[in-house]
Formats: C-alpha cells, sequence, structure tokens
DNA sequence: GACAAATACGAACGATCGTGCTAAAATACC
DNA sequence: GGTATTTTAGCACGATCGTTCGTATTTGTC
C-alpha cells in the first residue's frame, strides 16, 4: 500500500514537471512513463484515465504551492509582513522551483474556455488561492497595517495581476529586470493604504 | 491569385478562433479542415507544415489586434486619451471579439518554455505590443498629461499585468465584475502621474 | 477556348495517442 | 511461509496526428 503511494508521488513530481513546460494538455502518458522508466499501461493502472490523472497534477501543484508559499508565509507574523512573505515565496517558488513557471497559470489559461471537470477543478484550485490572498489583506486590515478603507478584492486582483505580469516577463520577455518590477509593482499597489509608522 | 488569398483569410479567421479556445497546439488540421468543409491534405496545402500554419495564425492574431485595438485608439488624440483608449479597445477585443479570450495571451502561456521558431515568433510579437504601450505613454509624458517622472516602462508592465489579471478574472473566475475590477486598476495605475487639471 | 499553374481531393504512410486485456511479478496480510 | 491482492509489463485496439503522393479539378493568362 505505501510502496504504491510513493510511486505515485515520483510519478506525479514527473507529470508537474511536464505539465509546467508543456501543458495539462500536452502531458502524455507515454512520454511520462519513459520519463518515469515504467511501461505505459503500468502507469495507467495508477490512475484509471487521464483526465484522473491530470486532477492529480493539479492538486499535486496545489500542495506543491500550499508547501512552499503558504506554509512558509504563515510562520511569519499576521499582516503586512506575511502578505508580503507570500509575494516574495510565490516569487521564488515560480521562478526557480518550477521548471516552467507556475503551472496553475499554465492549466489555468489553457482550460478557461473548455468546460469540463478539469476546468472546474482549476477555477476551484485559483479562487482558493486568490482567497487566500484576501484573507491576507483582511488581516493586513485588523492588524493596523493597513487602513480600514483598503478594498481587499480590488488589492487581492492587483497583487494577483502583478503575479501574472511578472510571470510572463520572466519567462517570455526576459528582458527589463522582472524581479524589480514585481516587487516596485507590489510596492505601489500597497503603499497608498499604508497606515504611517506601523511598519516599514 | 486572389481566390487563394481569400480562402486562406477564411482558413485563418477558423484557426484563430479555434486556437483562442484550444490553444496553438490543439489546433489540429484535420478538425480545421472539417470545421472550414474542405480536406485535410487540401488544407495543408496552403500551408507547407503545421509550424507554418501556427506562425500565420499567431500574425493573423496579432494583425486583428492592430486592426482592433491600434488603429481605432490612434484616432484619439495623442497622450492620456489614446492611451485609455487603447486599454477599453483591448478590454472589447479580448471580452466579446475573440471568443476564447485574447490568443497571444494564451499562445504565450503555452509556449514560453519551449524554444523554438513558434515562442520566438510569439516573443516578438507581445514585445511589439508592449512597445506600443510604452510608446503611447511616452507621448502621454511629451504631452503634458503625465508627469515627466512618469517611468513608462514600469506603467506598461503594470498595465499589462492587469490585462492578464483581467483576461484571467473574467474568463476562469467569472465573479466579481472583472471589468470594474479592470478599469478601477488602470485609473489607479495612472493616478499618481496625472498632471492636475489637464484631463478628467 | 487552349494551355499552364495553382488548388483540392482521396488514400495511405508511420507515429503516437488513450485505453483495454491477460499474465507475470511484486507486495501486503495472517 | 503461504495466500490474496496489488502493481507492472506486453500486446493490441481504434482513433487521430502531421505529412506525402498522385490525380482530378479549378483557376488565371493569353
Amino acid at each position: 500500500m505505501s510502496k504504491s503511494i510513493q510511486k505515485k508521488e515520483i510519478i506525479l513530481k514527473a507529470a508537474l514537471d511536464f505539465t509546467s513546460q508543456f501543458g495539462l494538455d500536452g502531458l502524455s502518458i507515454g512520454v511520462l512513463a519513459k520519463k518515469v522508466g515504467m511501461s505505459k499501461s503500468g502507469l495507467f493502472g495508477h490512475f484509471k484515465s487521464k483526465e484522473k490523472l491530470q486532477i492529480m497534477v493539479i492538486d499535486f501543484a496545489a500542495q506543491h504551492f500550499t508547501d512552499k508559499v503558504i506554509r512558509p508565509a504563515i510562520k511569519k507574523e499576521r499582516g503586512l509582513p506575511r502578505l508580503i512573505e507570500m509575494m516574495h515565496c510565490w516569487e521564488a517558488w515560480s521562478e526557480r522551483i518550477m521548471k516552467g513557471g507556475c503551472p496553475i497559470f499554465s492549466a489555468a489559461i489553457e482550460f478557461d474556455d473548455r468546460p469540463g471537470v478539469i476546468r472546474n477543478h482549476i477555477q476551484k484550485k485559483q479562487s482558493l488561492m486568490i482567497a487566500t490572498y484576501e484573507k491576507a489583506i483582511s488581516l493586513a486590515i485588523e492588524e493596523g497595517h493597513l487602513l480600514s478603507s483598503t478594498n481587499s478584492e480590488q488589492i487581492a486582483y492587483e497583487l494577483y495581476s502583478n503575479m501574472l505580469g511578472y510571470h510572463m516577463y520572466s519567462r517570455l520577455l526576459k528582458e527589463k529586470n522582472p524581479p524589480h518590477m514585481f516587487k516596485t509593482s507590489y510596492e505601489k499597489i500597497l503603499q497608498p493604504y499604508l497606515v504611517q509608522g506601523v511598519i516599514s
């Protein structure tokens, strides 16, 4: 039983690598099997369809995101420091850990016009991620780091847009120092709402 | 001669529709042929490889963008009005004209990790689009609509990010009034640089 | 209208796709 | 350690992929 789960983890790790480069659709069972050194049907047996494999890859990516971005950020004190840590961790995650950039972004854009189980699943995960950011912003308001007039949904939208912009600039258009633009942008987004003197 | 170009246009229009929904990779010659009512090999003859078809689809999309976004915006007076018109036209283009949203965004995220002719081509088109936005911002500075301290590259990055955010919110997460968030965001991006009293 | 050139078609190719089947090998359980 | 269950491999299937080829059909030119 445990051996199986272990193997599944190995497969999913390879599948995630593959997905981040070639998309959820480009993920091929045959190629994936070759990459982890097993037969096509042997690998297929673990998941009972390609669609279920894709669903599990999405879950795996979401879990990975939680481990590498959300969990470290929660260790920081709640409010602005935590919010900013979430931005930093996401940048590091997207840039260095995933070889093809944030796999959820790729999958989201890939499937946003294809109704079905996969689209619904991606949507759920993305909504959850955005809700997490909104929550972090709300906490920053509660902590007195941000003005009470701050619209957390709007700010979450703007931070999220900034992540997308960074993703595109750093992967497609390598020029122009994307990390600096990223940082400048989220500072500008938050700056008008900062409560003076509370935090640097 | 002209009949051929005409047919090519019909094919490319269908191909662009298809691409905006299923991506450049999901574009299949067989399916496309069926959609325009001709044989696979007949359609194939127009382009000499799938890669060349994909390249032409990218060009077609870029041309479409120029016609529906850039050209109308140029009719507005240079400076801020033109820049804002570019945002409006892009929103309308992305939301209503293309059934699957901005096809270049999809293609860009799809191919950002796959070196080759296609990636280079997409990169060129995206760079050109961003440069156009930077130019429009520079003109707004020249016209005295924006402060001379305005960093046009940074602002272009932020506006571009906003477009990506809008794309994602309106296609994947249909909630929360994306058009309003889009407008709010670009107004906030520009607001600190507005020269008072020059324009509403 | 005749002739040359471009365009469309049908069939077939090798490859790869996702997915079943059956049998052997590995594992978990008592 | 023997038994039951799970995991893996090999093979084959129908389908679809991009592509080629030879042959009609249509088109543009004089």
